[in-house]
DNA sequence: ACGCAAGAAGTTTTT
DNA sequence: CTTCTTGCGT
């Protein structure tokens, strides 16, 4: 989804001159490709250009919603290389994968732009770009022999870490209900585990904030955590949170720190309000008087606190290094019209601290964003719908419009409706791929060829067979974990009389897997064939199941070994898995569903945000304190700001939650977001939607339980 | 002792 | 929809 491209606009001071590079004569006459730009951003391409290899200072680019931030940040690393900057020595680190290949992508269209005229100098790669993980898990790879580490290392995902925390905590014993208390799911175990590690707190401070109701088990999670560390040592496994804490630790040693500095000129750093306290440590490890590195964000977008990223990091860059960072700002907006900027503008206003800044743009519109009150979430999704149809027949393609929401499970009401109407869609942000069971047990076949000595994956697979579980899977391991050959231990395994067939059929696969000779792809073959009988056995949807694995199989292909293969799909999965709607075709029509928090620097004409309601934004579990709910009016503005011509903010009156255990589902009455202020309403067109309005019709709630609404609504904020 | 199936319970957002 | 527990069957 490209972000803000950013209209060519012409500035005829500020063309070729100052572009005559040192190993490029100029030849950038008539078509600048960096005269698209605006004065700010041009200032951030040519920063400190001239100054010599390794000199440029620390540069702090602060870049608003929709200001063209990919752009400036693809032509500086064109300008670096056509300055003659190595590519091999430029690290760039984006927040996903797919951001690092549309920056490789455009940096080399710049590139190709500004060379064109010369010979056939290939399009610039950029071997070093990539998330923080998949490039740490490339350097801890290099580095593994000097840091005791085992360069066969496989790496966990989070479903397998948390099957391993579940494992250990029952090795300790700690699984057994204790009295009357019950222990924390091993999902939230991995996510107190997680945020201790990324924020560097202590771990009673991390509970006390973040995780309150597992205050009492302060005591036994540091025992768990303990035996968890060990457990991965022991089985050569590394989990998200170790790629970026070994990489801080190589950081911060006083030899091997400066030595993976010097393997890079430049170290450009994107969305760095995302990133939390490690990934700032790994940045200041490597390059501590701050030279070439150049960081891009909005602290007004920082959205991922509860992952340990820390706004601190971006407001405290300017201190950070040996020297001052020089700081840019990006105002421009380049995506909305200006209705839609003041609503947004106005609701970040109210953040407490941040660097002051405005957009503005010169899209004028009298269309102003919509705040359209709606009866309960039914009409929601019929509203949406009609809407989205109307955009369509306006010009407006399906892949142009967007609807976001706060939680996943907020779009099932709307999904449903789609469905019904016929309307394709893709939702991002759900469930993943990866999460597919049958996925996983694909994937831990091959893990457990790749690296014998990780139990978790062998530990998954041993129960595919039936006869044999939890114990039996147990004894496996630790016979294949004592051996010195791990194949040898497979194949001389007393399996349980009942499972011999089975059995010998796994053990045979597991021979050809370990075969040194094999060819990659092959290798999933191998398993597929295996595999799919198992898979008919389990589940009487095998059907999609098996188109999933298939996918999986292409998939496979594209990378060139197993190594490589299992390391990249962990750290970079797929999208959408195919047993939603389906995926529809690439060139088929389709609306965006999203979580907001992964619609971040997608841009579309339209937008609609669901469900902005308090306890939905700011959503009822992040009410505890200022800060969190700070980032929840980030994540309203972040979601408003995605639009580029038309907005909608839809305020069902009434929603249904899922009330765990006590009295089932049931509704709550709930009132306008609490960052969308009564002073903001004229940024806004209001639009009162009855259900008498739709062809279902229903009577209009009647008055009196309106009042009731709207005291409820204030009392529980009191 | 072990495997398996049925039933109850469960705090969002993601690399 | 999962994960965890319990209870019944080998």
């Amino acid at each position: 989804m490209p972000e803000a491209v950013a209209p060519i606009v012409v500035t005829p001071t500020l063309v070729a001159p100052t572009l005559a590079a040192p190993v490029l004569a100029a030849s950038t006459t008539a078509d600048d490709p960096y005269g698209s730009l605006n004065p700010e951003q041009r200032a951030a391409v040519e920063h400190d250009i001239g100054a010599g290899e390794g000199a440029a200072r620390p540069l702090l680019v602060i870049a608003g919603a929709g200001s063209g931030k990919t752009n400036t940040l693809a032509h500086r690393v064109a300008r670096l290389i056509q300055g003659g900057t190595d590519p091999q020595r430029i690290l760039l680190l984006t927040f996903s994968r797919r951001a690092a290949t549309e920056m490789t992508h455009r940096a080399g269209s710049v590139l190709a732009r500004v060379m064109g005229m010369r010979a056939s100098s290939a399009p610039a790669s950029l071997p070093w770009a990539g998330t923080f993980h998949s490039i740490g898990a490339r350097l801890l790879r290099e580095y593994a022999g000097r840091i005791g580490l085992d360069p066969s290392f496989t790496i966990h995902d989070r479903g397998d870490s948390e099957d391993l925390m579940g494992m250990v905590r029952h090795d300790i014993g700690q699984s057994q209900i204790q009295g009357a208390r019950r222990s924390p799911l091993k999902g939230t175990c991995l996510s107190i585990y997680s945020r201790a590690v990324n924020s560097r707190d202590p771990l009673a401070l991390v509970l006390q904030s973040t995780f309150p109701w597992c205050k009492e088990w302060e005591a036994e999670l540091k025992t768990l955590f303990g035996a968890y560390v060990d457990a991965k040592q022991e089985q050569n496994v590394l989990d998200y949170d170790d790629l970026l804490l070994f990489w801080s630790e190589m950081a911060a040693d006083p030899e091997l720190g400066p030595e993976l500095g010097a393997l890079f000129d430049h170290v450009l750093v994107d969305e760095y309000q995302d990133t939390n306290r490690l990934q700032a440590a790994i940045i200041t490890g490597m390059k501590p008087d701050g030279r070439g590195v150049m960081v891009v964000g909005d602290d007004a977008q920082s959205i991922y606190a509860f992952r340990g990223a820390t706004v601190r990091n971006i407001l405290d860059f300017p201190q950070q290094f040996s020297q001052p960072a020089v700081l840019i700002t990006l105002e421009r907006n380049y995506r909305s019209t200006q209705p839609i900027l003041d609503a947004s503008n106005a609701v970040i206003a109210g953040a407490r601290e941040r660097y002051a800044k405005t957009l503005w743009t010169d899209k004028a519109s009298t269309v102003q964003p919509q705040l359209v009150l709606i009866p309960d979430e039914a009409e929601q999704a019929r509203w949406v719908c009609n809407r989205i149809l109307e955009h369509r027949e306006a010009g407006i393609a399906l892949t142009a419009q967007a609807v976001l929401f706060r939680a996943a499970s907020h779009s099932a009401a709307l999904e449903l409706e789609l469905m019904r109407r016929n309307i394709p869609f893709v939702k991002f942000g759900g469930l993943k791929f990866l999460e597919a069971s049958h996925i996983k047990d694909v994937l831990a076949v091959l893990r457990f060829a790749q690296n014998p000595s990780g139990r978790m994956a062998g530990f998954r697979v041993a129960q595919l067979i039936p006869g044999i579980g939890q114990a039996t899977a147990s004894k496996l391991l630790d016979e294949v974990g004592a051996a010195a050959e791990p194949t040898v231990a497979v194949e001389q395994f007393a399996a349980p009389a009942r499972s011999a067939g089975d059995w010998r059929e796994f053990v045979a696969l597991y021979r050809a897997l370990r075969t040194p000779g094999l060819r990659w792809p092959a290798d999933i073959e191998l398993v597929k064939t295996w595999y799919l009988p198992h898979l008919e056995r389990m589940h009487d949807d095998a059907q999609v199941r098996v188109a999933d694995v298939e996918q999986l199989a292409q998939l496979a292909g594209g990378y060139g070994t197993r190594e490589t293969f299992l390391a990249e799909i962990t750290l970079d999965p797929p999208e959408a898995s195919s047993d939603r709607a389906g995926p529809p075709l690439l060139d088929e029509d389709y609306v965006i569903l999203s979580t907001i928090h992964s619609s971040k620097g997608q841009e579309w004409k339209s937008v609609h945000v669901l469900n902005v309601v308090d306890g939905c934004i700011p959503s009822d579990m992040s009410t505890g304190n200022a800060d969190d709910i700070e980032e929840e009016r980030r994540l309203l503005y972040v979601a408003m700001t995605r639009a580029k011509q038309h907005l909608h903010l839809v305020v069902p009156n009434r929603f249904f939650i899922k009330q765990q255990a006590q009295m089932g589902d049931r509704h709550v009455y709930a009132a306008r977001s609490r960052f969308i202020t009564p002073a903001m309403l004229k940024h806004f067109e209001e639009c009162v939607w009855t259900s008498a309005e739709t062809r279902h019709t229903k009577k209009p709630m009647p008055d009196s339980v309106r009042m009731m609404v709207r005291d409820r609504a204030r009392n529980a904020w009191k």
